[in-house]
DNA sequence: GATTAAACGGAACGAGCGCCCCGCTTGAAC
DNA sequence: GTTCAAGCGGGGCGCTCGTTCCGTTTAATC
């Protein structure tokens, strides 16, 4: 369910739903729009009210639309975790034959952490430093996890990634490569394309290639 | 300035000082030891209140000795770092010999790695996350730093350690490891002794190496 | 245009927390 | 024992922020 701007909006409510007004529908567009902006910029800590005032509503607005804060924040970061684990499936196609299955691997490795980089909301969910993240989120959450567990799976298979890690272990990676970016962006503040990644990632890939190859 | 609890006191004012009374003294104490314990537990993200309470004073009576939060938080920390720059000088002396320069970087960044990983407050003061951090703070991180750099740039000097990364690098990298360690650490919740580093930090090290050894 | 329910928005509430104030307590000096 | 300043502690202030309430506005329908 994805509309012509690329925003993903709820599946209308399974019995008989009367369409939104008109300026209701453009103001929950807006909050959507004006809160994914504003937790990839600075993460759960945004404050609500911030959020309303740059979506030109009023808090109360907010509330009719989402039951809580969370509620709102969980509404952009599922979208981004469905379409990271999107990509990921697209890797997992490609890595069919053994040669494209270790490029394949660390491509989406390369990629979950630039996004996560640039999408604070996304290394907050990450980090579940949100705490209390709903089901909907961990479904998600877990859905991308799989993805990146098959495809190293994939890749220890053959040979192309050290066999005494586990998805664990990439996950604390992941998360530890997301913070050590965000820490060298923060030092010289260029800005970097998804895909293009920094040092200090490249370093963690290395050290998850097997060692002695 | 060491007391006999290990405990590290701030030097008597330059001028004249009137020594504490006795119960001034003893509460100072108790108020340093529930910062270091709590800090240590929880990070900057811990109440003062609570701290008072754990040290069985009131609050009024921690900013009787500290003039705010942060200051207490300065006393804690700067003393944290200021040993492990002891370590890390000590390594450094270890590292002369090319055979030992490659072990002597890899066992101190590891031993950061192991107590940021243990005392929040450390993680919390190399992250930044305190923002206006004192000039002591700063100086005392600075310290580290430089200790740390001098020991892989004797490393790389021996090729122990790849020569494309710099201090920025290295710096991220251990944010990266520390970040990782306490994701491994929630997951599987075993006490962990200092200088026994989880996977993550190993493979960490690992991409610290020259590539194709 | 009249009607009405949905939607709006911002004032207000309450919880958490850093920090200060001030009346009471107590260690130290004589 | 008396004196008194240093020290104590907890109630309270001010601020932030999530959430709710309610009087007003407005889109939709006739």
């Amino acid at each position: 369910m994805r509309t012509a701007d690329g925003t993903a909006e709820p599946a209308p409510p399974t019995r008989a739903a009367r369409p939104l007004r008109a300026d209701a529908q453009r103001n929950r567009t807006r909050v959507l729009e004006a809160a994914r902006r504003a937790f990839a910029a600075e993460g759960l800590a945004v404050p609500l009210d911030e959020i309303a005032r740059r979506a030109g509503v009023g808090a109360g607005t907010v509330y009719r639309h989402f039951p809580s804060k969370e509620a709102l924040f969980e509404a952009v970061v599922v979208d981004r975790l469905e379409r990271l684990a999107e990509v990921g499936r697209a890797a997992l196609a490609e890595a069919a034959s053994d040669a494209a299955a270790g490029p394949a691997f660390f491509g989406f490795f390369e990629t979950v952490v630039a996004d996560a980089h640039e999408k604070m909301d996304l290394a907050d969910a990450l980090s579940g430093a949100g705490v209390n993240l709903c089901e909907a989120t961990q479904i998600a959450g877990r859905d991308l996890a799989d993805v990146l567990g098959a495809l190293m799976a994939r890749a220890q298979a053959v040979g192309a990634v050290r066999t005494d890690v586990d998805l664990t272990d990439l996950h604390a990676l992941t998360l530890g490569a997301v913070t050590a970016e965000r820490r060298q962006s923060d030092a010289a503040d260029t800005t970097r394309m998804a895909h293009r990644i920094g040092r200090a990632t490249r370093v963690i890939c290395d050290g998850l290639r097997p060692p002695a190859a």
